[in-house]
DNA sequence: TCAAGGCAGGCAAACGGTTGCCATTCATGC
DNA sequence: GCATGAATGGCAACCGTTTGCCTGCCTTGA
């Protein structure tokens, strides 16, 4: 019926619409747009006035089909449940929106396999993609940035670029904190064992730790959600330790609530530092010391790298971002019980 | 260079390939993928051999060009950094994977008219579009629905299918709670103007007191972030009530932030609640009481009825769905002072 | 035996842009 | 006066699928 593709399918108009309606030839329509500077001024004038009355909207998909350029950008993220990313979705869509793209948002589920999947699926849909904390091996995910432009966040691998927050840095200031408050016995909570900043930062409370001739412990791993944290808090009270390095901020939550229902008290005997700085780390009870990591701004370098190497059509010299990370310190660490 | 090119663009496989490959013309080939039950039996077993063999993968937006189906559903937020989304980001993103669809997120910033501007310019990009809490007009929002599949989420309009979840009923349960307290001066601390659940908890507010004799205020509008608690808070102590209802969660952690500072017991002095049940709802100190919204539930029930919509091509019934929600009292309330 | 109708497959025209190549015009320099 | 070449615009092929229409064949029933 006609009346329902009408209503359906309103007809958009196309670059042909204008071409009639200004009397110049679709192809030079379609460069006075795309392509200013290939047409004289004049013509170009004209031209964008009309599409500009005709309220034109390029059609994505045609324009995708010829040029290959989509102008869109997929963001894969492990887990968006999971309050660590909200900083990057933000900082990613704030800064995708203001070149013109459109921000698709992928939950990869913490699987490396699905991760690939979706990639290898959204390939011709996409112009490159930001990848936060990938469950892929490194091999894999060097493949992968040969075959579509990425940007890797918090994560380090020959060959691809990425923007990483200092957690070494950052942990060994915290390290520094829990020893200058007389803490001997730190223990790492460890994260999902496919992080690769679980590891990094595990590395470098040994490294920190060792500068200062103390062991550390490493527990876990445990999931990286608030529900570990009972187990986590239990195993953490069996070593009788008297701080701890949590993986994140949402297992350093979680252990929080299980250590006050166990009536232990934090920090008076047992010190937390979290990781992340993550929305609610400023208002749980008591406030969590912890590792503050730029975020936001990591979604933002990340989405100008991209979009640079999408522009210049240069190769770049693949490079990696390395963001500041620095301790916040609020009431969950205090001086070692003697 | 022709290096170059191969590099950037492997030249992924058509259907012309497969249609080589098996001898068969593309027209079948394409029948054979997305309309089975149109060929040979036979015939589309072989295909589909072939293409799994080669693994094929369609390209969207050639299919989009002639189909006009997108398989993407865009999600608007008026702002992805409130926490109040999380829950329905996820909810929409897990109902749409599993229907292999694309889930395109966009943060409308508040903004009605960003809101209409990014819909028009991504008509043809999306198949439909799930509007959460809109800041768009009654009529715009209607119109916009005649001419885009779209299910609102917390905006109930005429003509537009929509889920709300049931404040009305929330807050009733609330204001009885309070009320049971003993509270008999009860504030309202309203969220931005244009808010559409704002209202509708206000207004209830007033029902719900109506029933006890009971007169209400209302303070602000505050801007629905932790920032404006502050200033919320300070209203609210000028007011010597003892007790309000917060237009979310937000606002009330930072108001139980502000109170605390100025040495205000809650709920020794002041009982407050929230609205939403939000992430760190549960953890912020003192726990907040709060009105737990199913929002996740909400993405998913919005995610399906357009789907539906989208499938049966039926324009449906246009409805919508109440979700209810419930008081889960923690210990931000507590009987009046007396 | 033959008309009618269903099934399976092919042809070719879209869909809405982009882009390589060609034609025209006109300024420039020798 | 003529070759040269830059600037500008048009032509038409192409991107990868979908889909309306057509054809040939086989089945069915009178």
């Amino acid at each position: 019926m006609d009346n329902r593709d009408s209503v359906k399918r309103p007809r958009r108009v196309t670059i042909n619409d204008i071409a009639e309606a200004t009397g110049f030839a679709a192809s030079t329509v379609s460069r006075a747009l795309s392509r200013p500077g290939r047409v004289n001024a004049a013509t170009r004038e004209r031209i964008v006035a009309v599409a500009r009355e005709l309220s034109y909207v390029p059609n994505t998909h045609a324009r995708a089909l010829t040029s290959g350029r989509t102008e869109t950008v997929a963001v894969l993220v492990s887990d968006v449940t999971n309050p660590f990313y909200f900083g990057l979705i933000r900082g990613t869509q704030h800064q995708l929106k203001a070149a013109g793209y459109a921000h698709l948002l992928i939950d990869t589920e913490n699987s490396g396999e699905l991760e690939s999947h979706m990639l290898s699926k959204m390939r011709q849909s996409i112009d490159g993609a930001i990848m936060a904390t990938s469950r892929l091996s490194h091999r894999l995910l060097a493949a992968l940035a040969t075959e579509l432009p990425l940007v890797a966040v918090n994560r380090m691998v020959r060959g691809v670029e990425s923007v990483v927050l200092d957690s070494p840095s950052g942990v060994a200031q915290a390290t520094e904190h829990l020893i200058s408050l007389g803490h001997s016995d730190i223990v790492y909570m460890s994260g999902p064992e496919n992080s690769w900043s679980n590891e990094a930062r595990w590395r470098s409370l040994i490294a920190a730790a060792a500068r200062h001739g103390l062991p550390v412990r490493r527990l876990g791993p445990f999931p990286a959600g608030r529900m570990s944290g009972s187990a986590a808090a239990d195993a953490l009270i069996n070593t009788r330790a008297t701080a701890c390095i949590a993986f994140n901020d949402l297992l350093a939550i979680g252990m929080l609530t299980r250590l006050r229902e166990r009536g232990v008290g934090v920090p008076g005997e047992i010190s937390v530092v979290g990781c992340d700085d993550m929305f609610g780390a400023d208002f749980c009870h008591p406030t969590l010391t912890t590792l503050a990591a730029p975020i936001e701004q990591a979604g933002r370098v990340a989405v100008s790298m991209l979009l640079a190497r999408l522009n210049d059509s240069a190769p770049a010299t693949r490079q990696s971002a390395v963001l500041p990370t620095h301790l916040i310190v609020r009431e969950s660490t205090g001086p070692a019980p003697r």
